[in-house]
DNA sequence: GTCTATAGGGGGATAGAC
DNA sequence: GTCTATCCCCCTATAGAC
C-alpha cells in the first residue's frame, strides 16, 4: 500500500499541467478507447504537439495507469474503511454500496477506463492494479461471512455472493448517463436497498 | 429479425472454413482486444497469410461482427422464449438466469468479445446488435413488472431491477474460468436463486 | 483458395533546436 | 516546455499471378 506513495521513479510532485493532461487523455480513452486514440489526437486536445507529451510522461501507457490508479487505489484507501465503521453488518454493507456506486458518478471517465483497459497495461502493473482489487473484493467477502456469523446474512458462498455484488454495482459504470432518466443518488439508494434484500432470509 | 437471414450481401452459406477462421478470430480477440490482434496474426494462427483472410471477409469488421451475433441472436432468439414458456413468473425467471449462465460457459470467446469490443462495429452494426440487447433487455423488464402484478415480486422499479440483473448474471463473462474453483453449473444455479431472493419481499 | 508484393497511412517514440 | 523533423514499425487492404 505504502508502495503507491511512490509507484514509480519520476517525483508525482503536485503538478496541475500533468493532472490536466490526464484527465483530457481519460476522457478520449472513454470515448474511443486506449487503442483508438493515438498520442497525436491527445496532444491535439490539449493544442500542442505530440513531442511535447513525452516531457510529461515516460510513454503512452503512463497516462492509462494513472487514470486507472486513481479509481482503485480511492476504492481500497477511501471507500472500504466504510466497512470498519459503526453500525450493523447491513447498515455498513448498505453504505459501501451507496459510496461506491456514488464514486461511479463523480469519476465515470476514470471508471469506464478502469473497467475496459486493464489489459493494455504492461504485466506489471496489471499486477498492482488487480492487487487492489482482489483487496476490495477480499474484505466484502469477508463481511458477509461475518454478517453470516453474526446472523444478519443468509448467503451459501459468501464469496461467490461477493462477485454477483460486485458485478452488479458496477454495472452503472456501463450505463448511467448524466442526463438519463436515473439521478445516481436514486441508483446508489436502489442498490444499497436491493443488495440487502438479496442477503436477507 | 428475418432481415438476420441474409443482412449482408456475401451469401452465408454454410461454410466450415468460415466458421472455423471465426472461432479462431474471436480466440484472439478476447485474449488481446480486437485492435490488439492484426490480420496478419490471425492469418499467422491460421497458417496462411493476411491477403487470403481477404478471400473470406470483406474485412476485419466483418469478423468481430460475425463473433458477436452468435451471442447476441442466441440470447433473443433462443433464451428469450423461456419466460414465455409454463410455470409461474419466479420459476420462468429462475430458468432464464440458469439458461444464461450457462451459455456464457458454453461461448466464453464470443461472450468476452461481446461484451468488450461493441464500439468496435461501425456504427450501423452496433446500432443492430444493440437493437438485439434492448429486445431482450425490455422483455425481461416486462417480465418483472407482470410478476409484480402477478403479486409474486417485490420491485419498486422494474427497469432499474432488470439493469441490476443483467448485470449480475452477465459478470461470470468477465471472471469465470473453466478450470476456477466454480463449475459453471453451480454458478447457474447461485444465480437462479440470488436473483429470486432479490425480488422477493 | 492461397500466394507475393505493395500501396498508403498511422502508430509510438526520439533528437535536438529554441 | 514546446517545437520541427524524422525513424522505424505495423496496420488494413488491394492487385494480380498461380
Amino acid at each position: 500500500m505504502t508502495a503507491l506513495q511512490r509507484e514509480e521513479d519520476p517525483p508525482r510532485r503536485g503538478n496541475a499541467r500533468r493532472a490536466e493532461l490526464v484527465a483530457l487523455a481519460g476522457r478520449l480513452f472513454r470515448e474511443r478507447g486506449y487503442h483508438g486514440v493515438g498520442m497525436r489526437a491527445i496532444a491535439e486536445a490539449a493544442g500542442i504537439q505530440a513531442a511535447s507529451l513525452y516531457h510529461h510522461f515516460r510513454n503512452k501507457e503512463e497516462l492509462l495507469l494513472e487514470t486507472i490508479y486513481v479509481v482503485d487505489r480511492d476504492m481500497v484507501v477511501e471507500q472500504l474503511p466504510i466497512l470498519d465503521g459503526p453500525g450493523t453488518h447491513r447498515e455498513r454493507l448498505a453504505r459501501l454500496v451507496h459510496a461506491h456506486v456514488l464514486h461511479i458518478g463523480a469519476n465515470h471517465d476514470a471508471w469506464r477506463v478502469a473497467g475496459r483497459e486493464l489489459r493494455a497495461l504492461s504485466p506489471e502493473h496489471v499486477d498492482t492494479v488487480q492487487g487492489y482489487r482482489r483487496g476490495y473484493q477480499h474484505r466484502i467477502a469477508r463481511h458477509l461471512a461475518e454478517g453470516v456469523s453474526a446472523g444478519e446474512f443468509v448467503c451459501a458462498d459468501p464469496r461467490l455472493a461477493t462477485l454477483a455484488i460486485l458485478d452488479m454495482i458496477n454495472g452503472p459504470n456501463e450505463w448511467y448517463r448524466p442526463e438519463g432518466r436515473l439521478e445516481i443518488g436514486r441508483i446508489a439508494d436502489s442498490y444499497a436497498e436491493l443488495v440487502v434484500r438479496q442477503l436477507s432470509a
